[in-house]
RNA sequence: GCCAGGGUGGGGUAAUGGCCAUCCUAGGGGAUUGUGGUUCCCUCGAUCUGGGUUCAAUUCCCGGUCCUGGCCCCA
């Protein structure tokens, strides 16, 4: 015992049979969720070129990043999200698309960045683009994605609104810096460092009416404090749309994400019991195809933190598990077994079969912790053409021929409710 | 990058400046070779890492690393 164990890169995460079946279950609804919205899943590379994501996000993200130089001298990056891959790829393919584009896409996003709860070196992002499509419906209907996303996977979240028209509007005779510098602060819903910055820079009348925006809940009380915008419209009609669709969700209009070429509409999702890293969902309208060497086109997407859905659904059941059987047979009556498992895994039945050449107690005694149901196929079952069918549970046997076992089987596994959990926590 | 708390078999734990490092659980095998999950027996398996103090370190000190939570950031 001198070799040294080799562990995992810090900020990853290895994934047992009982995790990675419930994230593929999650992963299932979102996309059939998506689908019945008309949103086809797309793929793009795990790496690109670096210069991709500093266009849109600035050279400081560089130390954020898994950049590298590749062995052609080419400086590449493990993709820190998806949305400007995307973005790239609806550039390249051009013009042939039929508009507007609708897509979904669900992959992995490395990041280097300190671990904690929540939050990993690669993580997996879920998410949806409308490209080039520009209206209040559309804005409604990408909000209205998100939202039975969400539900479909079921959390429980508050789903945010805003557009950045308010603020933007409301600061519009202050400096950039000092935009940035107040939607900062208010992002971390420190609205007293915000009224600072204002009254330090010259703009001590906007406090008020700044302060009453972050706690304007309603369209009548926001348009009062900004006034009558030319959004206006725009937004009263998303609003409506969505409130036709039923969804549940509250104004907010000091929203910030961060970035400059977000226009318009912005949205986010909060889970609890996340600690620090609650946000479960983030998106809104954007112009990045130019940037790409595209044309301007209007865009708007969101997603999705899959591993943060995953930590908020950890005390949840998601998976019912399948049922298993266990094939026991004798050394003599090996071929048999080996045919009845082939002809019960066409039925897609999950059949196991001892590889390490039990003894016949042996295979019983791992049967009970792993399966169902055992088959015996012992030297009588086959010389009489039977099996001998055991229910673990309940320890009842029967015998069944062999020609009447795939009917049978299908029934006995209808009228008896697995009992293998197995669904440790997943944490 | 910063702060705090932690690292003992796969998981959960006890203890200790020296003696065989405790217990539970999980895993493997078995209890007259055709009946399991109960029981009994056997077995596998651990002090994160490097340095220091010491006759002696898993234990005390320092660094690293990893984990957990928070800050920063969050495309």
């Amino acid at each position: 015992m001198s070799t040294k164990i080799l562990t995992k890169p810090r900020g990853t995460r290895d994934m047992l049979p009982d995790e990675m079946e419930a994230r593929r279950e999650i992963e299932t609804r979102l996309r059939e969720c998506a689908r019945t919205f008309g949103y086809r899943e797309v793929a793009t590379p795990a790496f690109e070129e670096t210069e991709l994501f500093t266009i849109r996000s600035g050279e400081g993200i560089i130390s954020e990043m898994y950049a590298f130089e590749d062995k052609g001298n080419r400086s590449i990056s493990l993709r820190p999200e998806l949305t400007a891959p995307v973005l790239r790829m609806y550039v390249n393919e051009g013009r042939s698309l039929v508009k507007p584009v609708k897509w979904c896409y669900f992959g992995d996003c490395f990041r280097y960045e300190r671990p904690q709860k929540g939050r990993y070196r690669q993580f997996w992002q879920f998410g949806a683009e409308l490209i080039d499509a520009d209206s209040a419906l559309a804005d409604a209907e990408i909000i209205m994605l998100a939202y039975e996303l969400l539900k479909a996977a079921g959390v429980t979240f508050t789903l945010k609104i805003g557009d950045l028209a308010c603020m933007r509007t409301l600061l519009s005779e202050t400096s950039a810096e000092v935009q940035a510098a107040v939607r900062q602060a208010l992002d971390k819903r420190d609205s007293d460092k915000a009224a600072m910055l204002l009254t330090e820079n010259g703009h001590e009348h906007l406090v008020k009416p700044l302060l009453a925006l972050t706690k304007a809940t309603t369209l009548p009380e926001i348009f009062a404090i900004i006034g009558d915008i030319p959004q206006r419209e725009r937004i009263e009609e998303m609003c409506q749309i969505l409130d036709a669709a039923g969804v549940a969700y509250e104004l907010s209009p000091a929203i910030a994400r961060g970035l400059d070429y977000y226009v318009g509409v912005v949205f986010e999702a909060f889970a609890e019991g996340l600690g620090a890293e609650n946000q479960i969902m983030g998106g809104g309208a954007y112009r990045l195809a130019h940037l790409f060497g595209g044309e301007d086109t209007p865009s708007v997407g969101f997603a999705i933190g899959f591993d943060r859905i995953m930590v908020a659904l950890s005390n949840t059941q998601i998976i019912t598990p399948r049922p298993q059987i266990s094939i026991i047979y004798l050394p003599q009556t090996r071929d048999a077994a080996v045919r009845t498992a082939a002809m019960l895994r066409m039925l897609g039945i999950c059949v196991d079969l001892d590889l390490t050449g039990r003894s016949f107690s042996a295979q019983m005694k791992n049967a009970g912790k792993i399966a169902d149901a055992a088959i015996i196929i012992g030297k009588k079952e086959v010389e009489e053409d039977i099996v001998t069918v055991k229910n673990l549970k309940t320890g009842d046997q029967v015998q069944w021929s062999l020609s009447a076992l795939p009917e049978q089987i299908i029934e006995f596994l209808k009228h008896n409710e697995c009992k293998k959990q197995n669904i440790k926590s997943l944490q």
